[in-house]
Formats: structure tokens, C-alpha cells, sequence
DNA sequence: GGAATTTCTTGACAGTCGTCCAGAACCCGC
DNA sequence: GCGGGTTCTGGACGACTGTCAAGAAATTCC
């Protein structure tokens, strides 16, 4: 049975989460214009409608901030091509589509992806990142496999790599092209898309 | 001709050179323990035998330091593989001397390319840090396709793709082998190595 | 409406940071 | 060994950092 402490309790932490997450997705927005160095408690509190008092009321501190910020865009990045997946019919198709969503990717939401590149690094000093920046680089990597698999079925062929392999390829051209698109790039999303289709389709064989 | 005043100009000029390189280098060494942002001046004098006000006497601000750090950073590592290219005779000898150059890069220096990551990624939020970052970003493209027009040319074959996608994956891989190996996988190595040769493999074709 | 509890603000604290500078220490030609 | 220039030191400065706690404000409950 449910006591009326339990129900209290239950909105509170409710409220409680509900205002983290408010306050994580402020947060976000501030680090990805900002980057991790360059942001501080105060700037972060600055870009919301409370005080830099209130983040130590509903974080511990800045790590446990930012991390629960990173497994606030976690949930945001992966889901999105699972629909490309599931919309595509035909191999060529669900290249076409994956190399747009990439491409989709680099141009709506440079800033959040250049974060997470930032934060990445910033886990091979600290070790403290490491599990949470794993636990995202695994379902991205599982992410880009179950494309990598989908092409394969869909072409009646078989993946010629591990899905670690397809993940390391995919990300290493995604992330050079965030950058030449962030420096004013013309050419780097439709590199991109290129890219992508040209590496899918060499990931594969009869 | 060479004046008195020119040859004692000339070298105070090369002391003054040789003390800025010796200062990057200890800087060098620090910042690849703590990382960029980690990193403070007075770390990094710490390490070295001077002041650090000193660093102010041979670079103007932190920036100047950084920069001028990451260049000599460059020198140590992209001449690495030409003697590879040059000692390899055989494809597959070329292909297993380059992944084993790669394992040995992750193993040996992996701080120093941790740090490399990190200021890439800096790069992408810091406008002043782009220019000498995309050069060398260019000098390894350049240095991974030799590798691969030499591969392509001793197995009579032709290069499939571009040098920046050629670098893209490459780099991508590299990347993250080095955070399995400083995660402390002990197949990080193994599979770069497999990785390296099946990628090689598969940026050429007959 | 008043008491209790949660939520939020504000100012202070002890550090650290990059930068600057007055002057000490050193070096070198004369 | 003296004088002038180069090299280096170490302290000071103001700005900024994460963290904390005392209390104001708001909310909730009876």
C-alpha cells in the first residue's frame, strides 16, 4: 500500500528530479557554448532563472553537474537513427538516410556534439569520467552497429568488421567533419554524407 | 658580411631560442600528465628549474606557451612513419610495420597524444588555437596517406578513397584504441594492430 | 493563519589563476 | 673589475574558482 509520507515523499523527489533536470539542460546549453574548462558554476546559474547557490542544492558538485548533464545528452544522441533504421526498407535507402542524419547531426547540433568530444578527451585525464563517457561510447557503438547490421541484412551481405572497428571509423569522420564544418566549411557535410555512405558500404561483403 | 653587433645578436637569438624550446619541452611533459585545462603556469614551471615568471620572460601569455608547445609537439611525431615507408619493400611488410608503428605510438607516447586530443578538441572552442592545430591535423593526413598511396602502389593496387576520409578513420581509430589503452584493456593493443591491417586492406582495391 | 519544511539567495571563504614588475643575479666585452 | 645588458626571481595584484552556510522566501500541511 501507498502511505501518505510515501506520496509526499514520491513528489518531492519528483519535483526534485524534475528541477536536475531543468537545471542539467541549462547546464548543457552553457557548456556546449563554452566548452568544460571555460564554463564555470556561476556562468552555468547565470543562464538560468536561479542562483549559483541553488546547483550545490541539487548537486553534490561540479562533477556529479556535469555528468549527469552528459547522461542527459546520451539520451538525446542515440535514439535518433533507430527510426532511420526502422523507416528504411532497402539498403541504398537506409545509406541515404544515414548519411543525412549525419549530416543532420554535424550542422543542427555542432555545439552539443563539439561538447561531447571535449568531455571525451577531458575522461583520459579524469578518471572519474571514464564509466559514464564508456557507457555512452558503448551505445553509440551499438547504435552505429545495429546500422552497420541493418545495411548488411538489407544487401544480403556481411559485415567484415567488429562493431568496434565500424564505430571507430564512423566517429573519426564525423568528428573531422564537425570540425571543418565548425571552421567554416563548405564542402564538410557533404563530405560527410559521402563519407558515410562510401565507408558503409565498405564495411559489408558479398 | 657578418658585423660584430650581428654575430653576438645572433646568438642571443639562439640562446633565447634554445631556452624557449627547453621550457616547451618540460611544458610539453607537464601538460601531458594533467592536460590543458588542469595545467596551470606555475605547474609547469614547477617542473622545470626556473621561476614562473620566467615563462613570462619567453612566451607573452599562456597561449603563446601552448602553441608554441604543440608545434615541437609535431616535429617528434609525424616523421615517425616515413621510415617505415621507406624500410618496407612488400605490401603486407609495410602494412604489418605500420600497425605495429601505431601499437607501439599507443603504447610508448600515449600521454603525448592524449594531450593531442585534448587540444583538438580545445581547438573547436578556442578560435586561436585552429590554425596550428588544422596544420597539423594536414601534416598527419599527409604522413597516413603515404602510408596508404605506398600500400596501394607495392600491392599494385589504387587508393579507393580520399586522404581525409583515409585520416578520418584512421585517426577515429587510433582514438579510441588509445582510450581502451589507457583504460587499461589489455586487447587495446591487439586490436589496433588487427585494425590498422584490415583498414589498410580496405582503402585500396585491384 | 500559523508552523514546519523545502527551496533558494546572498555573501563569505580559502584557493588558484594569469599577468605584471621592481629589482636581484648573472654574463660578457672592455 | 667595472658597467651595461640579459636573464631570472619572487611577491603583489585583481579576477575568478568551487564550496559552504546562515538566513530569507516560498511552499506545504494541519
Amino acid at each position: 500500500m501507498t502511505t501518505a509520507a510515501d506520496r509526499v515523499s514520491r513528489r518531492q523527489v519528483d519535483k526534485f528530479e524534475e528541477r536536475r533536470r531543468q537545471l542539467a539542460e541549462g547546464a548543457l546549453q552553457t557548456l556546449s557554448e563554452r566548452g568544460y574548462a571555460r564554463t564555470s558554476l556561476r556562468e552555468i546559474a547565470q543562464n538560468t532563472e536561479f542562483s549559483h547557490g541553488t546547483l550545490h542544492y541539487y548537486f553534490r558538485d561540479k562533477v556529479e553537474l556535469i555528468m549527469y548533464c552528459v547522461r542527459q545528452y546520451k539520451a538525446v544522441c542515440v535514439q535518433r537513427y533507430d527510426a532511420i533504421v526502422a523507416d528504411s526498407a532497402t539498403a541504398d535507402g537506409l545509406a541515404r538516410g544515414f548519411a543525412e542524419g549525419l549530416a543532420a547531426t554535424c550542422r543542427d547540433d555542432a555545439l552539443l556534439h563539439r561538447l561531447w568530444y571535449d568531455l571525451r578527451s577531458q575522461s583520459l585525464f579524469e578518471e572519474s569520467f571514464r564509466p559514464d563517457v564508456a557507457e555512452i561510447d558503448g551505445s553509440l557503438e551499438r547504435m552505429i552497429w545495429r546500422i552497420v547490421d541493418r545495411y548488411a541484412e538489407l544487401s544480403g551481405q556481411e559485415p567484415t568488421c567488429s562493431s568496434a572497428m565500424a564505430y571507430a571509423t564512423f566517429d573519426g569522420l564525423f568528428q573531422q567533419s564537425l570540425l571543418r564544418h565548425l571552421s567554416g566549411s563548405d564542402l564538410a557535410l557533404d563530405d560527410l554524407r559521402a563519407g558515410a555512405r562510401h565507408l558503409l558500404s565498405h564495411v559489408v561483403c558479398a
